[in-house]
RNA sequence: GGGUUCCUAGCUCAAUUGGCAGAGCAGCGGCCUUUUAAGCCGCGGGUUCUGGGUUCGAGUCCCAGGGAACUCACCA
């Protein structure tokens, strides 16, 4: 071939099979057909074919389908071969003595490589074995594929080259296709389901010079020209109530949050959020949506109330178990919260029950860890554990008979959290206290703590309803839909590691390239 | 960040006690007009993740590094 372009296509770097598709390019070039035109020529998707001859059965008139080369079977002087678009796949009949001049010794048979892309005009017809096929009359060339296609019967298993290459992993790995069309129709569903209601979808600052709204580390950024470092958003919630403040009665936005924490099965840097805001709703009527909007959504999605999970069925009919938090921890650890009302007591007591509490956690963030540890975990079936600490959740309101507790709940199905809300505060000085308790702790060591947003107690000044608040993980809740036990299933190009050594020097080396400004 | 396990051909995987690196698919050449992971005959294909070390000999054992998975801690 000619003079390499880049490293990337230096014949010194391909592997045989790349070099002979390379050299296939070259060769169809020659007998003058485009590899890469701009346009395709397309009466159907295959999907549609395939309904036609439903209906019209052999009086069909000929169809035009697309797709990628799947599978090619060679059988001498006919073939057969399996086309695939974004809608299904269908058998090609190839002839020799039905395709034009010498299509099908010298281009199809050696010129035409598996993952190729083409165009198939002729009619449909079934054959012998009662395969729907197109009988090829013409054939149109798409698109060249320079890589060898994965294996055809297992695709590609090796996790990291699945995520790093995700689309190897998809073109190869049809299952995981449907994945994303899941996760795309929960997000429809919800927002069906909250536009039906009367919320109004908004969007919020991405770049934030305060963050809040989380206990959450965050990413920093800075903006050049305003010479100002910038925060992503750990959450949306202090801009939404901005809104309800302002007059929307009701609110949502479907978005991404980053935190700047671990990774694991159930974390990502990066995922998708839902949050809604509703005035003159407490906490028990977002209870009561979370469960409506979920089963809607599972009505939609999977035609019924019941999903199965790594084995277990669960069941999304309302109403989900409420369990007051104090009762499960109390239940599960015989540690009944209430009776060490200080820090110090309560991680002694954790400790005499052989526990190993962090001895930096507050009061809260012990109760927090109970929780995680030993309830969470078993929360199987749809469950909302309700009443938290005050110290845990500096954004929502206090429960009107105990001071030390809030009007909040998380949600839990299959051992993970997957949703959060309380009955907002909108006292603004109950608010800005809470605050000023959160600073005290950010400067004693803790840093997820929040900053004071002076300008959020401004908006709070001007009047906020009784309102409730609600956010959930999009990610988790797809990853319970569609059966998956990793969040990086579900999220199609998931946060990893940069390969380094090869990596870096091939990026060196592009960098020598003549990138004229 | 800690612990455990893994990384072999383009893909999926083998390789006994440390003893000639293999198979299927894919590729290349050939046969084949009803296949469904087509079949048959033949051929080529390896930095065994990287770098050291032990050894007559290392895919295998040791050390360091890279990446991944699981798990613990923290978070949602």
């Amino acid at each position: 071939m000619s003079t390499p372009i880049h490293p990337m296509f230096d014949p010194a770097n391909l592997t045989d099979q790349e070099a002979a598709r390379l050299k296939n390019l070259e060769s169809l070039i020659a007998a003058g057909i485009e590899p890469y035109p701009a346009r395709a020529r397309r009466t159907h998707t295959i999907a549609a074919a395939r309904a036609l001859y439903q209906e019209a059965g052999d009086a069909a008139p000929e169809v035009s389908v697309t797709g990628r080369l799947r599978r090619i079977r060679i059988m001498g002087k006919m073939s057969f071969a399996d086309l695939e678009d974004g809608t299904g796949a269908i058998q090609l009949v190839l002839r020799r003595d039905s395709l034009p001049g010498d299509f099908y010794d010298n281009i199809w048979k050696r010129l035409i490589d598996l993952g190729d892309f083409v165009g198939a005009t002729g009619k449909l017809a079934v054959t012998k074995t009662g395969e729907l096929s197109v009988e090829v009359r013409e054939m149109q060339f798409l698109a060249k594929t320079l890589k060898p296609m994965p294996d055809k019967w297992h695709g590609v298993r090796d996790q990291e080259k699945r995520y790093r290459r995700r689309y190897v992993d998809l073109l190869a790995n049809p299952p995981v296709r449907d994945i994303f069309r899941t996760r795309a129709a929960i997000v429809r569903a919800l927002r069906e389901y909250l536009d039906g209601e009367g919320f109004l979808e908004v969007e919020t600052p991405i770049l934030q010079p305060l963050y809040g709204g989380a206990a959450a580390r965050p990413f920093i950024t800075h903006h050049n020209q305003l010479h100002q470092d910038l925060y992503l958003r750990i959450s949306f919630e202090l801009y939404l109530k901005r809104l309800i403040a302002g007059g929307y009665d009701r609110v949502y936005e479907i978005g991404r949050d980053f935190r700047n924490e671990g990774v694991s099965f159930k974390h990502n840097p990066e995922f998708t959020q839902l949050e809604f805001y509703e005035a003159y709703a407490d906490y028990h009527a977002i209870m009561r949506r979370t469960e409506e909007m979920v089963a809607y959504v599972a009505q939609q999605v999977t035609g019924g109330l019941t999903l199965t999970w790594q084995g277990r069925t669960i069941d999304l009919t309302p109403p989900w178990r409420r369990i007051p938090l104090r009762q499960a921890i109390l239940d599960a650890t015989g540690i009944d919260y209430e009776s060490y009302p200080d820090a110090e007591a309560l991680a002694a007591e954790m400790r005499r029950r052989g526990h190993e509490p962090d001895p930096r956690s507050t009061w809260g963030k012990l109760v927090d860890s109970l929780m995680a540890k030993y309830v969470e975990p078993n929360l199987i079936q749809p469950t909302f554990l309700i009443d938290y600490p005050r110290d845990v959740s500096p954004l929502a309101k206090g429960s009107p008979d105990d001071p030390r507790q809030v009007e909040r709940f998380e949600g839990f199905m299959v051992g993970m959290e997957v949703c959060n809300a309380f009955s907002e505060i909108n006292d603004p000085i109950d608010q800005l206290q809470r605050f000023i308790d959160e600073s005290y702790r950010a400067r004693h060591g803790d840093d997820e703590a929040h900053p004071i947003d002076e300008d959020y107690i401004e908006a709070l000044s001007y009047g906020m309803p009784p309102t409730g608040g609600f956010g959930m993980g999009i990610d988790r809740l797809t990853m319970i839909f569609t059966n998956t036990d990793t969040i990086r299933e579900v999220i199609l190009f998931p946060h990893l590691r940069t390969v380094k050594d090869e990596a870096e020097n091939d990026a060196d080396e592009s960098e020598d390239a003549p990138a004229a400004q």
